[in-house]
DNA sequence: GCGGACTGCTTACCT
DNA sequence: ACAGGTAAGCAGTCCGCG
């Protein structure tokens, strides 16, 4: 028998070298009523056929075949009111797409009660919402009317994107996958205190993500277009520019670059890519099609900004060169490009999610363009080029789009396929396909598993406004004005450098919260009068928690953080395991991590669909109680508590008895796992709260909060920073502290020599700061970048939302100058000087150094003597 | 008319 | 379109000052 250990994800077939070759030009076949065993991928909504469609990808031939609904599945909704009520209503019983009435039953979750609806079926899913006048929805109060129709068809087929599915007969079949029986049996074992319900979801979410992911045959493609004037972007709506130069990279080794031929273009100097396939094409037409053949051998095309640009571009492009829409392998939706072949994923999109951006990637890439993620990630940016794209010799243009659909394919390959792993695992997490996984955001995400899980067990799903109008509002005050309700606590630091420091924290303190106190909307403030329910109260609120019934978040949830604290987590770090398992463990625990960090905030959230302020506010209050009641008993052990923030301690060289008592004090009083998450060296604190550097034992360091690693000072600055902090990591002992002193000291001298003699570039002077909407809509004051910014307008330049703005500080009116129009010898010295001031004495401050000393206060003066 | 105290705005960060 | 809490710097306002 297979243990889980061992378990082997069995292998999709690898893809030979030009595999897509054999199947260029070839298209979805007509549905078939046979279909191998095949990952679902992908749904869509047919208007015409009126029905679902399914794609599934083969991972033996590593096509997409589609299957049409045929089990009469349509959309719906449902009505409190009764049908002879509704069939009186001439918006529903005379709508053209109104199918019929039926009554439901199922539980009401909100009001605790089992509850009868009419429900309304529909013809099509625009009659039931989506229309600009004349749909159900906007004419009756409706429940479960604002349901995308695909998601309804998967929750109600108890379907599961990303599993594998074949077609028999004209019939879907899941193909059954079974955990591994020694996972079970230990899950189980692990977890017979829980109910069985629980134990079963653990069990069901761990089926999910044990299943083994295929090798998707892909390629990603980019394209240039001309523009005739080089700082503006073409309008891919207009698309009224020559495409000059297109791109795709496949992941079975195909790379084609297209280029159109042009008499004004130089022939130039540089050399053509050797390593591709380069064409050239008279007409721009025949340019298109013979992209748009390669691109349709692909079941999986990836773009970076395909949605907004490229493939909007090609789309409307191609039929204003006079192309049929089925020649053109693209369909627009809104704001979606859908590969008509296949499956489309825009890595912008998916990149810059906030959640992936720093739950995933830990923030390696601040800005969202290709380049920059790339040059995190991969380490390699895209081409620099010597002039405007519209101007680039054929070898230049074609070496620069190649490399951007290269390193658009690299985004998904790096690391044994990660992203689209990570893609995979949080599509079967939230019930959604690829696509709209990879678009959409984290409250997406969790409003889905809510609404599966919701009809799974028969529930209704309740309205915002209900929810709203029968749980109220937050009771506590938030510390910071504007917000709804108080947060987490911060603990005062103690300053000063504190030596042999341990970093205690809970496991996933909220999610463990939300699981250990039942928190959801349906049992926050329930509505049960008995004593028991009423006088569950959470500490510091006036909220109680019902005793008589589980809520579906907290099952949910809390089966969700049980999986990764408990089995992923510590499997993704284990190194006696085989390196594909590790690598997979890591997906799995971080995707999880993505969406439990969410799962707390988006009860908060006014604009998710099942917001309920109690629900957050109770989360909040519950993770005080927990870390204020932790500080308590450790002071009471003789612990000296030196900071804290939100569900972490840092403890002063802890006797280790004391240690565990406190971690089982925890564990039977809270009921919450209190761990050792890291130790320091030493630990540098000023009076600042969320501001600290740490030295673990092997001299790494943490650096939180600190001026110096925030990412819109100037380079100098940052550089001089890491200079300090890489002395600091060598520091052993209190002793060693005069020596770090002394090269401290020489560093800050050093930029203030280069300052006074103006040696540093404007670039390496620049603060880059975003802008975090369009300059006209900064209205009630004009922040530095934004002047900056103005002045980059007046010149000609676009600027937008999104963009960095690199600036340096000057003397006169304005005070600072965009680094495109500013000289060293227009620089404002002395402002530099009290930034490197700042910047220096949030950690000299711990170390308790006079930033004055370290410098001479009269030498300082006559610095300034000497530059008048 | 000017400067200091103050509040509010904005960005970037922490958990 | 996950939340609240904190730091820093600057913009803008108010108020006293015979």
């Amino acid at each position: 028998m297979q243990t889980l250990d061992q378990y082997v994800l069995p292998a999709s077939e690898p893809i030979p070298k030009g595999s897509a070759l054999d199947l260029v030009g070839s298209r979805i076949p007509a549905a078939t009523s046979e279909i191998p065993q095949s990952y679902f991928v992908s749904i869509g909504y047919d208007g015409e056929k009126r029905s679902c469609y399914l794609r599934l990808y083969d991972p033996k031939s590593h096509r997409i075949n589609e299957w049409y609904d045929n089990t009469g599945h349509r959309p719906y909704c449902f009505s409190d009111k009764s049908i002879e009520e509704l069939s009186g209503n001439e918006a529903v019983s005379k709508n053209p797409g109104f199918e019929k009435f039926q009554i439901a039953e199922k539980y009401d979750a909100l009001r605790s009660v089992s509850a009868t609806r009419t429900q309304i079926v529909a013809k099509d899913p625009l009659t039931i919402g989506g229309k600009p006048v004349g749909s159900i929805r906007d004419a009756i109060r409706a429940w479960e009317a604002d349901i995308k129709y695909v998601q309804n068809y998967i929750y109600d087929n108890n379907l599961e994107p990303g599993m594998m599915y074949e077609v028999k007969g004209g019939r879907l079949k899941q193909v059954e996958y079974f955990l591994a029986e020694e996972a079970s049996a230990r899950v189980e074992r692990l977890l017979h205190t829980e109910s069985d319900e629980y134990r079963r979801l653990v069990l069901e979410w761990m089926r999910l993500l044990d299943c083994p992911v295929p090798t998707y045959l892909r390629a990603a493609v980019d394209i240039e277009v001309y523009s005739p004037v080089p700082t503006r972007i073409p309008d891919a709506e207009l698309a009224d520019q020559e495409v000059i130069c297109a791109s795709i990279v496949g992941s079975d080794g195909l790379r084609r670059v297209f280029l159109l031929k042009k008499e004004a273009r130089k022939q130039g100097t540089r050399p053509l890519p050797r390593n591709a396939s380069v064409e050239f094409y008279d007409a721009e037409r025949e340019l298109l099609v013979a992209l748009f053949k390669a691109m349709v051998a692909y079941p999986v095309i990836l773009t970076f900004n395909g949605d907004d640009f490229d493939l909007k571009y090609l789309y409307h492009r191609g039929q204003n060169l006079g192309l049929a829409k089925e020649e053109i392998p693209v369909e627009m939706g809104r704001d979606v490009a859908y590969a008509t072949c296949g499956v489309h994923i825009d890595l912008y999109k998916f990149f810059f999610n906030r959640s992936i951006q720093v739950y995933a990637f830990g923030q390696r890439y601040r800005e969202n363009t290709l380049g920059e993620v790339s040059e995190a990630i991969l380490g390699k940016g895209k081409i620099e080029t010597s002039a405007p794209v519209s101007e680039l010799d054929y070898g230049e243009l074609a070496t620069y789009c190649l490399n951007d659909s290269e390193i658009t394919l690299e985004l998904t390959t790096f690391d044994d396929d990660l992203v689209m792993k990570l893609i995979t695992a949080l599509s079967r997490i939230s019930y959604m396909s690829l696509e709209d996984v990879s678009r959409q955001g984290v409250s997406s995400w969790i409003r889905s598993i809510m609404y599966c899980h919701h009809r799974k067990r028969n529930y209704f799903i309740p309205r915002a406004d209900e929810i709203q109008e029968l749980k109220g509002g937050t009771t506590t005050e938030a510390v910071i004005k504007g917000k709804k309700y108080k947060g987490a606590i911060v603990v005062e630091p103690r300053p000063g450098v504190h030596f042999n420091v341990a970093v205690l924290d809970f496991a996933s303190l909220y999610p463990s919260v939300i699981k250990n106190w039942n928190l959801g909307y349906e049992t926050v403030r329930c509505p049960h009068s008995d004593v028991e329910c009423r006088q569950n109260l959470v500490p510091g609120t006036s909220h109680w928690v019902c005793k008589k019934r589980r809520a579906l978040e907290s099952l949910l949830i809390g089966s969700l953080r049980d999986i990764r604290v408990d089995w992923y987590k510590p499997r993704s770090k284990d190194a006696a395991l085989p390196k594909s398992q590790i690598s997979w463990y890591r997906v799995v625990s971080d995707a999880l991590k993505v969406v439990l960090n969410a799962s707390y905030g988006v009860f908060g959230a006014d604009r998710f669909a099942l917001y309920c302020p109690p629900v957050a506010e109770a989360t909040a209050a519950i993770g005080r109680y927990a870390i204020s009641q932790t500080l308590g008993r450790a002071r009471e052990l003789g612990i000296e508590v030196l900071y804290g923030d939100t569900d972490s301690l840092f403890l002063e060289s802890p006797d280790p008895q004391k240690l565990r008592h406190l971690v089982d004090w925890s564990r039977s009083s809270l009921q919450m796992e209190l761990e050792v998450d890291k130790n320091y060296r030493y630990l540098a604190l000023s009076s600042r709260k969320k501001n600290y550097l740490g030295v673990k034992p092997d001299g790494s360091v943490d650096i939180k909060g600190l001026t110096g690693k925030k990412r819109h000072i100037p380079a100098f600055l940052t550089k001089a920073f890491y200079d300090m902090v890489r002395i600091l990591s060598e520091v052993k002992s209190p002793e060693e502290f005069e020596n770090a002193k002394e090269s401290i000291t020489e560093i800050v001298k050093g930029c203030y020599f280069k300052l006074r003699n103006r040696e540093y570039t404007v670039e390496e002077l620049a603060f880059s700061v975003m802008m975090g909407r369009e300059t006209e809509r900064y209205t009630k004051t004009t922040p530095q970048h934004v002047k900056a910014a103005k002045q980059l307008q007046g010149r000609g330049f676009e600027v937008k939302s999104g963009e960095l703005i690199a600036f340096v500080k000057v003397l006169g009116e304005q005070g600072v100058k965009p680094v495109q129009l500013a000289k060293v010898d227009d620089i404002d010295i002395q402002k530099y000087m009290e930034y490197l001031r700042s910047t220096f004495e949030q950690v000299l401050d711990a170390l308790g150094i006079e930033f004055e000393d370290l410098i001479g206060v009269k030498r300082l003066e006559s610095f300034f003597l000497n530059t008048e």
